[in-house]
DNA sequence: ATGGGGGCCTGCCGGC
DNA sequence: TGCCGGCAGGCCCCCA
């Protein structure tokens, strides 16, 4: 589910209970999920202080008081449902958030952390393609978690020149280059539809023909889309602890993700929307105003 | 070395 | 109503 925006709005939503507090009781409820809890995942966790909440790609870390990290992935159906001051807080990034219905444990959920904020935060997965394990935070950047993934698509480095020196010479359709986690962090398959239809690039151009001028549009492009999507999804949680059920629900608005049919919303465009499958992966685009 | 396909899981939705 | 196939925003392994 989450790509970056996504992560970093449950980055942000679960600061406030976690960030300079102390994990007071941790529960599993099962051994793993995508990969096992690493041995003494509990033990390790139980008494920590969380010093820092940060992200990188599309990972939630916990630097810890003991230099471990907790390293929290929501794959594509993770959430975060945060209980405290008798509110129930949903992160799941993707409908902004809404208020939990009710307070039992669900079948899906696997991990829950209580806080001294005070506060409970259950960990819901129930494709169990996230993961969560501990890893020396020193030893973060070499682990085979984070070796090789690019830039941060936000950072300043991230530039027309970086992207074009990645994907020179890629035979590979641009959608599946910037896919890969090694070329450029923390993008999904949504927010790739979206970058290239504002940067007007086709999915299916080849990655190497995108290095140079076409790159200097498509770089701003997804800077944009992602900006706005976290704009988006943080001013959804700017009422959390005013949270009283009558949140409204916010609505991602899309471009090209899932319009298949529809007509373009480029301006005198007329296009229609079309869908095609590339990796595996559904592309979205106007076929008439990208190329 | 690079790139494509399959698999991991479960739930949901649309069509028959 | 019920069943079945297709689909899902991530990632990793394997094979060509």
């Amino acid at each position: 589910m989450p790509e970056l925006p996504e992560v970093e709005t449950v980055c942000r939503g679960l600061k406030p209970v976690l960030e300079g507090h102390r994990l007071t009781r941790v529960q599993t409820r099962r051994g793993g999920l995508r990969i096992p809890f690493p041995a003494g995942f509990v033990q390790h966790l139980t008494g920590r202080r969380v010093c820092q909440l940060h992200r990188r790609a599309k990972y939630i870390l916990a630097d810890l008081d003991n230099g471990e990290t907790l390293v929290i992935h929501l794959g594509m159906s993770g959430r975060m449902t945060v209980y405290r001051d008798g509110a129930a807080l949903v992160l799941d990034g993707l409908a902004g958030e809404s208020v939990a219905a009710e307070e039992g444990h669900g079948p899906h959920d696997h991990v829950i952390l209580f806080t001294d904020a005070p506060a409970r935060i259950v960990f819901t997965d129930h494709r169990r393609f996230g993961l969560m394990t501990i890893l020396k935070t020193a030893h973060l950047a070499e682990d085979r978690l984070f070796d090789g993934i690019g830039p941060e698509p936000l950072a300043d480095s991230f530039t027309p020149a970086s992207l074009s020196a990645r994907i020179k010479g890629k035979k590979t359709a641009i959608k599946s280059a910037l896919l890969d986690q090694r070329v450029v962090a923390g993008l999904g398959n949504i927010y790739v539809c979206e970058s290239l239809f504002r940067a007007q690039i086709s999915p299916r151009r080849q990655a190497s023909t995108v290095a140079g001028a076409r790159a200097a549009q498509l770089v701003p492009a997804i800077k944009e889309v992602l900006r706005d999507a976290i704009i988006a999804g943080g001013s959804s949680l700017r009422d959390y602890r005013h949270s009283n059920g009558q949140l409204g629900t916010f609505q991602h608005h899309f471009d090209v993700y899932g319009r298949t049919g529809e007509p373009c919303l480029r301006p005198g465009c007329g296009g229609t929307i079309r869908r095609i499958v590339q990796a595996g992966r559904s592309s979205f685009y106007c076929p008439k105003c990208q190329r």
